[in-house]
DNA sequence: TCAAAGCTCTATACTTGCTATAGAGTCTAG
DNA sequence: CTAGACTCTATAGCAAGTATAGAGCTTTGA
C-alpha cells in the first residue's frame, strides 16, 4: 500500500510517517518503480504501536525501545513494565500539579472580585509573585540550586 | 542592574531574559558604555508577571496580551477575566484526560499480570489500538474529518 | 486521449519556549 | 597582571511534528 493509504489505516498524517522513518523508529520501505514507498501490514502494526504509545504519552526514544524489545523474539515484561509504571507516577504528579494550578488561577480570578471593578486585581496579583501558593509550591518542588 | 542580577531577582535564567526581549515581551533597556544591559525595578516588575504567568501555564503570545492590558491606563477586567476562565476550562479537561490516560496505562499494566510470564502482554496490546479505551475516547474527542 | 485533480517525492523552514555553544569583549578580585 | 566571572552576538539544537515549495506520477472524467 501507499504511503497515504497507511496514514489512513493508523490515523496519522502522510509528513508524520515520513517523519518516523527518518527518526528510525520505521524501517525504510521498498519503493516502487516510481519511487513510492511500499508498505505491508507489518508496516500498519508498527505504526499503530507507535501511535498508541505517543497517545499515551510515551515519547519517541522509549517507544524506540519498546520497539526494540518488541522486536527481540523473548521480550521480556521487566524493563516495559518500569517503563510503564514510570509513566504513571509521572501522570499522577502532572495531575497534582494541574489541580494546583487550577486551584491557584481560581483564587487569582477570586482575588479580583473584592476589588474594584474598573482596575483588574488579576493583573495586580500577577506582579506579586511571592504571595502566590502555586509558585511557591513549584520552588518548593525543585528545592534548590539556581545557576545560570 | 545588569542581566544576571534581574535573573537571580525573578528566578530565570540570562539567556530566557535575552529571549524575552527579543520576543518583544520585554523593552529593548539602556545599555552601559561596554554595552551592557542595564535594568530597572521596573524590569524586574515585568519579568516577575511574565514568570508568574508562565508558571501557570499562560503561553507568551498571551502573556503579551495581558502585558498589553497592564500597559494601558484603565485595565478591563473583562478581556483578562476570559483569558484566566479560558485557561481554568482548558485546565480541567487536561486533568480529566490526564486521568483517563492514567486508567489505561493501569489496565494495560494489569491485562500482563493475566499473560503468560515471559511474554509481555502489555507490547501486545499496544499493538492492538481498537480496543483501548482511552484511544476510543481520543478518537471520540476530536470527533470526525482526518485529512492529509 | 488529454487535462485536471490528487497523490507522492525531496528539501527546507517554521512552530513553542526555551537551552547550548562558540568566540569575542569586559569587569573584578587577589 | 591575570584568572575567573560576567556579558555580548550569532547560530544551532531540543521535542514532535507541521507547513511550504516545486517537482514528478497517477487516476479519473469529459
Amino acid at each position: 500500500m501507499k504511503i497515504g493509504v497507511l496514514a489512513k489505516r493508523a490515523d496519522c498524517k502522510v509528513v508524520t510517517i515520513r517523519f518516523y522513518e527518518k527518526k528510525g523508529l520505521l524501517p525504510t520501505p521498498e519503493r516502487s518503480s516510481s519511487n513510492y514507498r511500499e508498505y505491508g501490514e507489518k508496516d500498519v502494526e508498527r505504526l499503530n504501536f507507535i501511535r498508541h504509545c505517543r497517545r499515551h504519552g510515551i515519547n519517541l526514544q522509549e517507544i524506540e525501545i519498546l520497539l526494540n524489545l518488541l522486536d527481540s523474539p523473548r521480550n521480556a515484561c521487566d524493563p516495559v513494565h518500569k517503563t510503564l509504571r514510570g509513566h504513571i507516577e509521572n501522570l499522577e504528579s502532572q495531575i497534582e500539579d494541574l489541580k494546583a494550578l487550577k486551584k491557584s488561577l481560581e483564587a487569582l480570578l477570586d482575588s479580583c472580585e473584592k476589588h474594584s471593578p474598573d482596575r483588574c486585581g488579576v493583573l495586580e496579583n500577577l506582579l506579586k509573585m511571592d504571595e502566590c501558593a502555586y509558585c511557591g509550591r513549584r520552588a518548593r518542588a525543585d528545592d534548590g540550586s539556581r545557576e545560570d
